[in-house]
RNA sequence: GGCGGCGUAGCCAAGUGGCAAGGCAGGACUCUGCAAAAGUCCCAUCCGCCGGUUCGAAUCCGGCCGCCGCCUCCA
């Protein structure tokens, strides 16, 4: 079986082969720490999540390289959206670089997105940036105004435009040309620009003080970390044009290589189906949304529709997917419990292992087929009610063959979706909640053993508004932690 | 205006030539003291609309309608 993607270069699926075998470079742009991240962040990071994990499943070895930018990112007004910001709060640039950057990993942590290997900061990484710029300009690419900017010359770029269909005979008509600027044409953009002393982000260089345009840091850094050439490069479609655009043209430029051979390239999330952004207002922050959803519930939503596809953001089809994720945990929940109270045997059942090895094969063929995720859900939920059908009938089974159950959940649900922690909420609760749990499931045993339903009802209607709640099981009753909305 | 994409049940969402996956919600039943969980069954003769190609189309072609993204703020 082998690993499908649409590269949005060709326009075209095309079986996956790394440039080095076992090893893959993976690059993604990441956000502008100049605020708390939202939701259309989330869909971006854990889809292209999920890929590095789908790929670390596939035994590669995966440098993935996210910048953080935090320099250079212009508003129409011209003036950096970070400086903007320091402004706006009394705040060093780099105050409010640091504290929404600190921001942003709080969140993707707290959504189960795994750390990148390298997340390079644009203000770290400006001698390179500065060496790009005059790569370009030796190479006649780039030319420099007499105020002190350096622009890329996008005529002298035949394939221009090759990754977003764009034509720059067409930019010229289409484009919101600024008037005062120095540009010989409207789409070529700026590698440098120059600062006066009452900037406070700029530094020296060849070309006098200033900072540099919000292209060339994902040139610099995905080149010095992952070589001229390199495998994906991810990131959310809207970025597509000019931002992804421009990275090709001036690293190809650059370089005289290719950049990235495969573009991965995420659909938007939509409230009401206009897009969620920080400019219409419309945005729902991760901090905000995890206070009334699980992250699971989260990851859950964004994967129940491919990658590619943009995804409308609704209290109902979040609930929809707080309640199909439980519906997993449950299973999952009810299959450790079982394997807790086998009998503590090695010996694993293939013949009921083996019964489950088709649904795998369905989840990996999924997700070979250009990271089918929703594909891979239903493949999972099929999964699962044979798991249940398994667990209602009775059958003792030795604990290595729950065990060798458990990992299908751990390896597909956990380490490649994120969306079946290797913890349950609920079984972390620690030795002194289990304890006094026992205690007082006991009691109520007790009750019930004396059918004294008032009694063992109300115990557990009192529990239940401590959020726990109890099952009882042919077997002897199970609780469990209810927490959020689903 | 240019480029790209989407329209599948009440909601979310796969499927891109052979008789519509999966989840949520809903209904019936089984288990059960009750509840919950789980299981079984039911829930789109139909895939925006109209034509065409084909033995056969949600899937291909043409037209129309509606919606969205990008066109230098955006993940």
């Amino acid at each position: 079986m082998a690993l499908w993607i649409y590269n949005y270069l060709t326009r075209e699926r095309e079986q996956f082969e790394p440039l080095q075998e076992g090893y893959v470079g993976m690059y993604a742009c990441g956000p502008t720490v100049y605020d708390h991240a939202h939701l259309g962040h989330a869909k971006t990071y854990v889809a292209l999540d999920v890929m590095v994990r789908y790929l670390r499943h596939l035994e590669y070895d995966v440098r993935y390289v996210q910048n953080i930018t935090d320099v250079g990112h212009l508003l129409d007004s011209g003036e950096d959206r970070i400086i903007r910001k320091a402004r706006l709060e009394r705040v060093e640039p780099m105050e409010v670089a640091a504290t929404y950057e600190r921001s942003y990993f709080e969140d993707m942590d707290a959504l189960g997105v795994q750390r990148p290997n390298i997340a390079p900061r644009a203000s770290g990484h400006i001698p390179e940036q500065i060496q790009v710029v005059e790569t370009l300009l030796e190479k006649g690419y780039a030319y420099e105004t007499e105020g002190g900017d350096v622009y890329f010359a996008v005529e002298r770029v035949e394939d221009y435009g090759k990754l977003s269909g764009r034509d720059v005979e067409d930019l010229e008509a289409g484009a919101r040309v600024d008037v005062r600027d120095e540009k010989r044409h409207p789409a070529d953009f700026a590698l440098w620009k120059h600062a006066d002393p009452e900037h406070i982000l700029r530094w020296p260089s060849p070309w006098g003080w200033g900072y540099p345009g919000w292209h060339v840091e994902c040139t610099a850094m995905a080149t010095r970390y992952l070589g001229e050439t390199f495998d994906i490069h991810g990131g959310g479609v809207d970025n597509i044009f000019p931002h992804n655009e421009c990275e090709i043209a001036q690293s190809e430029a650059a370089t005289g290589e290719p950049f990235a051979r495969y573009w991965v390239l995420t659909g938007s999330l939509t409230v009401d189906d206009v897009k969620m952004s920080k400019s219409l207002g419309n945005f729902v922050t991760i901090k905000d949304a995890l206070e009334t959803y699980s992250p699971e519930a989260i990851r859950f939503f964004i994967l129940s529709s491919h990658y590619r596809k943009p995804v409308d953001y609704s209290r109902e089809a979040m609930l929809g997917a707080e309640r199909g994720v439980k519906r997993l945990h449950n299973t999952v929940r009810s299959l450790r419990q079982r394997k807790e109270r086998a009998a503590p045997s090695g010996i694993v059942d293939r013949s009921e292992v083996d019964k489950l090895a088709p649904y795998s094969e369905r989840f990996l063929e999924a997700m070979n087929d250009d990271f089918n995720t929703p594909r891979a859900i239903a493949a999972l939920f099929d999964l699962n009610r044979e798991v249940n059908e398994l667990l209602n009938s009775g059958k003792s089974l030795g604990q290595a063959t729950w065990k060798a159950i458990d990992d299908v959940y751990r390896e597909l649900g956990g380490r490649v979706l994120g969306i079946i922690p290797d913890q349950l909420t609920d079984e972390v609760s620690g030795e002194l909640v289990e304890g006094l749990m026992d205690i007082i499931l006991g009691i109520r045993e007790r009750y019930r053993r004396n059918k004294e339903w008032q009694e063992a009802d109300a115990l557990r209607d009192r529990l239940a508004k401590l959020g726990i709640v109890v099952d009882d099981r042919p077997e002897g009753p199970i609780w469990r932690r209810e927490s959020g909305s689903g």
